[in-house]
DNA sequence: AGATATCTGCTCATCAGACAAGTTAAATTG
DNA sequence: CAATTTAACTTGTCTGATGAGCAGATATCT
């Protein structure tokens, strides 16, 4: 640890603009001052009064809103790193259950609103998952098999959404890997993201639905059936 | 190139920075482009690409040492979750798309596998949101419907989808507010509340599922009609 | 009067250019 | 050769201008 580097000025005024809201009587959402009225408080450009509230707004600690202003936010207590490892290792039937929960309707969506430049990116990545399926390169097997599923996500044009399936498909990258060794799987996963294609190209919400709740539940009771072998 | 549009210029750049060091061959410590060079190769200022690159600090993914350049760092050992709630930005209506993708089934979960205990707390949660509507303490308001909310997703028993929720509701929080500010909306809230909680008391998972969702639809028509106003 | 449209003044977002300050390595000088 | 100076990078900061989102006041029309 060395806590006597703080050169730069827009960190100084991360640290001004923390003490300035802990002592003054903020209540999450309130509005905070500008970035013209820091700068002057704190003598210092608007240029290092933003980088500071960029800072600021990655660790949560205001939001910023443009035309608007300046928003506390809710202090990010809870997740920390404890918590994180708690977290994710989460058994691998909870997230199953929550994909199951979450990506048919992705699919849904996507099937309502994808573009024709995504179904594109949809139908590369689907062409690159078959293309690897016999060579040995199982991590690029895995990629493009999550591209696959966060291209949906992304085709909804649902900002949170796409950052979930992110976070999901990333988190549950290892996971996936032993699903895609069972013998068998990477065939049918190659059918079941054809068939979820051609609903979301043929736009049929429905239809893409439940293809893409077969796709994983197929996937889930062979990861099932693995395990208990 | 990016279907997802609106976003911060400086956001952009943030994406195309971490795709380039992902498809860099970048090892921890190498030195990466200066703030310039990107500038350049991103046709940005180098104003947006400071901020880009603070953010990409703070996040941890390059350090910045003055005078010698930028440089990729270790990559913060994945926590996924942690990172999503950082990068989350989206509007709030795509956050209650997701939420009326994910709640109502985790309603449907809770009516079938809440225990006693998480009942328990659930009903305190809508007591205090009661005892709450008259005063003016908006925070205490805002926090009583969160953890309601959350209790649910807790109740499930799946760590995933009670971590989801837990950053989700935080993240609404502002959004939160103003929800709350409607005329009308409080007691709606209470009511619909209840709903839910009766139907899970009840252990019916298709009634709650119906409830959770016609609470957040409600909640969100009473918002849109509050802005369109 | 009431509804509608425009204007005005805030806000953040981005840009371009300048200069200061730290670092590094080549060029100069003894 | 070795020490010093210089030059050419780098990030850090500032300034001033313009764009764009938002909200309330003002003006206009019906």
């Amino acid at each position: 640890m060395d806590p006597i580097r703080k050169t730069r000025l827009s960190e100084q005024a991360v640290e001004a603009i923390e003490t300035m809201i802990a002592q003054g009587n903020y209540v999450p959402g309130d509005r905070f001052l500008s970035e013209n009225e820091l700068g002057k408080e704190l003598q210092v450009s608007r240029s290092s009064v933003r980088e500071a509230v960029r800072i600021l707004e990655v660790r949560g600690r205001v939001s910023v809103l443009h035309g608007k202003g300046i928003f506390v936010a809710e202090p990010p207590e809870g997740n920390s790193f404890a918590e994180w490892i708690r977290d994710n290792r989460a058994s691998i039937f909870d997230h199953f259950e929550v994909r199951m929960i979450i990506e048919p309707k992705a699919a849904w969506y996507s099937a309502s609103k994808a573009d024709q430049d995504s179904l594109k990116a949809m139908e590369k990545a689907c062409q690159l998952f078959e293309e690897n399926a016999g060579k040995e390169d199982m991590a690029a097997l895995v990629k493009a098999d999550g591209d696959f599923h966060r291209l949906i996500a992304r085709s909804t044009n649902n900002r949170t959404l796409y950052f979930l399936m992110k976070t999901m498909t990333r988190s549950l990258s290892e996971g996936w890997i032993t699903s895609l060794h069972i013998p068998g799987r990477i065939k049918k996963t190659i059918r079941e993201h054809g068939a979820i294609l051609d609903a979301i190209r043929d736009r049929d919400p429905e239809r893409a639905e439940g293809e893409m709740m077969r796709h994983l539940s197929n996937a889930l009771s062979d990861i099932r059936d693995s395990m208990t072998r």
